[in-house]
RNA sequence: GGAGAGGUGGCCGAGUGGUCGAAGGCGCACGCCUGGAAAGUGUGUAUACCUCAAAAGGGUAUCGCGGGUUCGAAUCCCGCCUUCUCCGCCA
């Protein structure tokens, strides 16, 4: 969320600039500046109660001490009305804290300045583009037509054992799997991140964090006997590594990546768009974490989105970046880069990652700050994530762009890491 | 899951109702000392919010988390989380 003190001294401008995302803030930006302004009373109001019921308590002590029992006690009766006072102040201002956050969070990040206004996907820029049209003949099939063929993924025992949206992957689409998973992490590795293995279900916290809760609470599975909820995307456990910490600013950029099966209802999407590997509720990705300084995170967000482009290049995969409007980014980002490839036999362009930079907007919420190297003062950091890759839609375009008379061909880095180098029909 | 013992500042550790945001030590920062370093020595060393044009300063809160008792809680009571030991179960 936007911190309050951005919205409270730039009223004006945080309005100006939600409107690249076709929000209209002025009314309730209002109300946060007034809420904002009782609140600082109340506490103002509570703090001098408070101080005043010290006094009387420690001078309560020295009667004590002094044997003065009368005096004690006649102090003691001055109390009851402060503590009355404290109460209710106590209660108003929780009231109008909560209140406040609750506004607070309904407003969405503000856009980088960079970002274009638009409404729909066709607003989207496309920044770069890369990779070779596969030339498939007319009988060229989908890639739920070829896994049935060389039956490598199961959609309808996934059916049997969960539900739909968990398919089986078996034999050579297994290991492939597992290739793929092995090749994004290690080529982060390499590239400075240090992997980690987090847990897959999360706390209430940790789901506040990264924003997952309170707006998108129906698009996780919820443990409710443990009150856990299991991951959408490691973003959520990497990111929360960091919470209620100060990190010292010489040590950013701190680089993650993760890989980790990523759980998500997704209540409401049904279609044709959920066919075979397009959307499932189970999934499996890598992912790039970055806690980065404010002043060079957009770097960051280049380098990020350079690493990623560097993967989908290795695996030969025809691919467009695009730099998403304002209207089409999520609710959290600043600025976001959707990577699609294409898959040739369904004719169409699969979001493989998102990377975004979220600035201050999920740091605010977990008060994940650094310390600078001179004067030591302490400042919010900026967080960053990205998808290094999302296997499903990667395995869809390999499968349908790489498919032969013969069979499936697999590129280098994978066949490599897999020991074959086809799946014949 | 059962029984018992713990959770104090960056770390160790004292503190069982009253000037305790918290002794002491370590670490760290700056200064003195030194040719330079070590040792020694002096000072400083949490976070959030409120107040202040800003800085300085002041106020409030925070001793795992949340409630309660009390004029007053790190200290007493209740619930939860968590760590350790033993038992049970188990990949």
């Amino acid at each position: 969320m936007l911190s309050v003190r951005t919205i409270t001294e730039n009223p004006q401008l945080v309005a100006e600039r939600l409107k690249v995302k076709n929000f209209e803030a002025g009314s309730l930006i209002d109300e946060i500046t007034g809420i904002d302004s009782r609140r600082r009373q109340l506490k103002a109001s509570l703090d001098n109660s408070q101080a005043e019921s010290n006094r009387i308590s420690k001078q309560i002590g020295i009667y004590f001490r002094e044997g003065k029992k009368e005096e004690a006690d006649r102090a003691k009766e001055q109390t009851s009305l402060i503590k009355e006072q404290i109460k209710q102040f106590g209660r108003e201002l929780a009231e109008e804290e909560k209140r406040l956050t609750e506004l607070v969070e309904l407003l969405p990040n503000i856009p980088h300045e960079s970002v274009p206004p638009g409404n729909t996907p066709g607003d989207n820029k496309i920044v770069r583009e890369g990779g070779s049209m596969p030339s498939l003949g007319k009988d060229a099939l989908p890639h739920w037509e070829l896994a049935r063929r060389c039956d490598i993924i199961d959609f309808e025992l996934g059916n049997k054992i969960t539900g739909a949206g968990f398919p089986v992957y078996k034999g050579k689409a297994a290991k492939l799997q597992r290739a793929l998973i092995n090749f994004f992490l290690d080529e982060a590795v390499e590239a400075g991140y240090t992997e980690i293995m987090p847990p897959v279900l999360v706390n209430e916290d940790s789901a506040y964090g990264t924003g997952q809760l309170p707006d998108k609470e129906g698009q996780m599975y919820h443990v409710g006997e443990d009150n856990l909820y299991l991951i959408p995307t490691a973003e959520v456990p990497l990111t929360n590594i960091f919470r209620n910490e100060i990190i010292p600013a010489d040590e950013l950029p701190r680089k993650l990546t993760s890989y980790t099966p990523c759980f998500r209802r997704e209540a409401g999407s049904y279609g044709k768009d959920v066919r075979g590997l397009n959307r499932l509720h189970q999934f499996d990705k890598v992912e790039i974490v970055e806690i980065a300084h404010p002043g060079s995170s957009y770097e960051r967000l280049e380098a990020m989105t350079g690493y990623i482009e560097s993967l989908v290049v290795k695996l030969g995969l025809p691919y467009r970046i695009m730099l998403l409007c304002g209207g089409d980014m999520s609710f959290h980002s600043s600025k976001t880069y959707d990577f699609e490839v294409f898959s040739a036999a369904q004719k169409k362009w699969l979001e493989v990652s998102s990377v975004s930079n979220f600035e201050t907007f999920q740091s605010t919420r977990m008060m994940l700050r650094y310390r600078e190297k001179e004067g030591k003062k302490i400042h919010l950091v900026h967080t960053l994530n990205g998808s290094a890759l999302a296997l499903p839609r990667i395995l869809a375009a390999l499968l349908e762009n790489n498919q032969t008379p013969e069979g499936i061909g697999i590129p280098p880095p994978l066949a490599e890491r897999c020991g074959f180098d086809i799946i014949g029909f």
